[in-house]
DNA sequence: AACGATAATGCAACCAGGTTGCAAGTCCGT
DNA sequence: ACGGACTTGCAACCTGGTTGCATTATCGTT
C-alpha cells in the first residue's frame, strides 16, 4: 500500500475531528469519495456502495452528503446533466472544476488560479467565484486508453 | 416605449434571420426572454406565458427552448437549485453569471472578462470556460425596494 | 456493562423538472 | 388551395431529490 493512510482511516478521522457521530454510511461514504478520482454523483457512490456489501438506502445517503457539505467536509456541484456531483474539499479555498461534454464526468483542478470577480451591477455582493472548464477529459479525447 | 424595437419586433426578426417557421410559441418565448432581465426558468417562461394569454404545453416550451439553443439564440445555465435557466444570446463570446444565493435568480454579466484558462491534467482539451459569481443580488442584499 | 437521550437509518409515499411516443394541427413552398 | 414537413398538445413515464414517521444505532453517563 503506497498510501500513507488508507482512505478509510482517512475517512474515519476526518469524522471523528468534528466530534460527529461516526457511523457506517458517513465513512463509507467519505471514504469512497476520498478515493474516487472524480467528483461522484449519488448514482455512483449508491452504486460503488453496493458493490462492496449492502447498499445503502437512497434517502440516507442524501442525507450524509446533505449533512458532509453541511459540515464543510464535501462540496458539490451541479453538471450541465443537472447531476450534483460530490468531492471531498481539501481545504483549498477556491478551485476550479472541468465538465467532460462526452461523459459529463467533472473533475477538480487544485490549481488555485487568482482571478478577480468581474465587475457586477451596483448593489450586487459577491460571495465566491466558481469556475468551470468545459470540454474533453483525456480518456473521450483520445479513441482508446 | 423608448426601446428602438418591440421585443415581439425583435424575436421575430431573429427568427426570420435564420429562415426557421415562425411559430407564435418560438416568438413568444424569445420576446419573454428578450424583455426579461434576468435569464428566465422553464416555470418563469410557463407562468409569464399564461398570463397574456393561454399557457403552451410544458412540453412545447422545453422543445422551443431546445430548438433556440441547438440555434445559439439562447444559452441555458443550471444554477445550484438544478434548475436550467435560459436568457438569450447577445453574440457576447464569453460572459460570466451572477447567481443569488437567497432568491435563486441568475443574472447575466456582460463584462467579458479575459481570463485564462486554468491548468489542466494532461490530455484535457478545454473548450470554453464557464464563470458563476456567487453572492446576493441588489433586491436580496437591501431590506426593502 | 447496561441505560437512555439523541441522532441516524430505512421505508414508503411523494414532488418537480424533464423526456418520449404518438395523434392532431399548423406552416410554407408550390 | 394542396401536400409534405415540421410543430403542437396530450398522456404517460423517468429520474433525481425530498418528507414524514417508525425503527435502530451511537455515545455519554451511570
Amino acid at each position: 500500500m503506497p498510501t500513507a493512510l488508507p482512505h478509510h482511516d482517512q475517512a474515519s478521522r476526518l469524522l471523528q475531528q468534528r466530534g460527529a457521530s461516526l457511523t457506517p454510511a458517513r465513512v463509507r461514504v467519505l471514504q469512497l469519495l476520498l478515493a474516487a478520482d472524480a467528483a461522484m454523483s449519488h448514482q455512483d457512490l449508491q452504486l460503488a456502495a453496493g458493490a462492496g456489501g449492502r447498499p445503502f438506502d437512497k434517502v440516507t445517503l442524501y442525507r450524509v452528503l446533505d449533512w458532509l457539505v453541511a459540515q464543510g467536509l464535501v462540496h458539490s456541484v451541479t453538471g450541465h446533466d443537472r447531476v450534483r456531483r460530490f468531492s471531498p474539499l481539501h481545504a483549498h479555498a477556491t478551485h476550479a472544476h472541468f465538465e467532460c461534454r462526452d461523459c459529463g464526468r467533472l473533475f477538480c483542478l487544485d490549481d488555485a488560479a487568482p482571478l478577480a470577480s468581474p465587475a457586477l451591477p451596483p448593489g450586487f455582493e459577491p460571495d465566491h467565484l466558481e469556475i468551470t472548464v468545459h470540454g474533453r477529459c483525456a480518456d473521450c479525447a483520445s479513441p482508446a486508453a
